[in-house]
DNA sequence: ACAAAAGTGTTGAGAGTACACCCATGC
DNA sequence: GCATGGGTGTACTCTCAACACTTTTGT
């Protein structure tokens, strides 16, 4: 029986930080990883940049970076998004760690991948400010990804499929107004059917959880279309009666 | 603008791994904690660990520990459970990682939090192989913990209960043949209400997940309850109908 | 007047909810 | 025979699902 130990530390370490014992208890790596979703063009996208160095020299990967001494992961995500996006102040949130020692080739590195939702009308990627290339990738169209990253993208997109159910997570992709048709769109794109207008309408009024604004979209051609805007915060648990379960 | 970077390596790393930049992406202590459950005297309860050392010396706190270089983050979680339980094989699942500055008062540490449950019937800790005391609370009793352990067990819980509702967790909790009665407790137990017994009953046999192993179960003195099992997998995510949402 | 998207109600089916009594056993 | 937990069915309500036509605008 191994000896039990807490510490949150290595041995040694509360007192004198340089006597962990660098075999067993070697620190590690930590990176953040974003997923960062967009709805364009009628589909799901996300942003990808190309690697510039070896391993995976020339493939496409997930943003990301080291997490800095002193900021918290949050922190560090939203960062890195900063420096990818340009854009602050949008929906993140953690999704999972991956750590399998071998999912680098070089050395062994955690990364805590987050995933973001980026509005449609705020996509202002500054098209490759440096060397690397920087772009927005359908997710029924994804390149071959360095590292493990294909699975990050893939829990990424089942857990954002999970949440359009019983969260509003659905509506951080769209302006600040919005038709009901377009937040229809968001719904079908992402869950990869089709839905029912007069049932979705019904379903969404009956949440009160947007209010038009009296304004319309003139689309030009058609009938104008009523714009709604969320009541309350920007994203909600839907407790007792899910979301939209049914469709 | 910051010049983009992911390596998924400190810089130079790939190369020569000691020429890394000590001050912005020094490596960090990361470690795994447990928040294991069990049922026991119809509460839900889990295991803690007292500590022996500084920061909370004498505190209760999560069992838990350093993940090592080559081992991956639920093997980790898996060892540990194994030293301070004695236990293995049992559902485990990675909850949430906790890396906020300050956590850990002493210096950065980054910790990928995990629950466990143990069958009612497999509890066998042998009380303290070693100096610290470990012990298993109830949830509604827990005395004051560690660090940010309180808000580590607080999200595990709440999970705990989000789960109950659409997969077969709740099943793990028991031992492999078991009455309704006594599933129904550890749905009524978590969820801290009451449940119509007939409805229950109906529902779960409608899933079409437990059979009856054509044995029943004495207790003494009353009618004996027939026991069951579970169909196929250990656990399984339940599609489609949720579970037990509406109780 | 016509093309195109916006907008609107009803009905049937199925699941959830509430509710009360008889059954089998040990003492 | 009695105390105790095991075991069972029905009726109401409500949400989901399917389905088609009228309205408003620009050209």
């Amino acid at each position: 029986m191994t000896k039990r130990r807490f510490d949150g530390l290595a041995p040694g370490e509360g007192a004198s930080p340089d006597r962990y014992d660098p075999v067993r208890f070697e620190r590690q790596n930590v990176t953040v990883d974003l997923v960062i979703f967009t709805v364009r063009d009628r589909t799901l996208k996300l942003l990808l940049i190309e690697r510039g160095e070896p391993p995976y020299q020339g493939s496409w990967a997930l943003p990301g970076g080291f997490v800095r001494k002193d900021e918290s992961l949050e922190d560090s995500a939203r960062r890195e998004l900063l420096e990818e996006t340009g854009v602050r102040d949008i929906y993140l949130e953690q999704l999972y760690t991956f750590g399998d020692p071998g999912r680098d080739p070089r050395t062994r590195v955690i990364t805590v991948a987050y995933f973001a939702i980026i509005a449609s009308d705020r996509q202002v990627l500054h098209a490759s400010a440096d060397a690397t290339d920087a772009r927005w990738f359908s997710v029924t169209g994804l390149p071959r990804l360095a590292f493990d990253h294909e699975r990050i993208v893939d829990y990424a997109i089942e857990r954002l499929r999970n949440k359009l159910e019983y969260t509003t997570v659905g509506f951080q992709l769209l302006p600040e107004q919005f038709t009901l048709t377009e937040l229809q769109n968001v719904y079908e794109i992402i869950l990869g059917k089709q839905l029912d207008k007069r049932n979705f309408r019904k379903k969404i009024l009956s949440l009160a959880i947007i209010q038009e604004t009296g304004e319309t979209k003139m689309d030009g051609v058609h009938r104008p279309a009523r714009l709604y805007r969320f009541s309350d915060a920007k994203f909600m648990l839907l407790k007792e009666k899910g979301i939209l379960f049914p469709f």
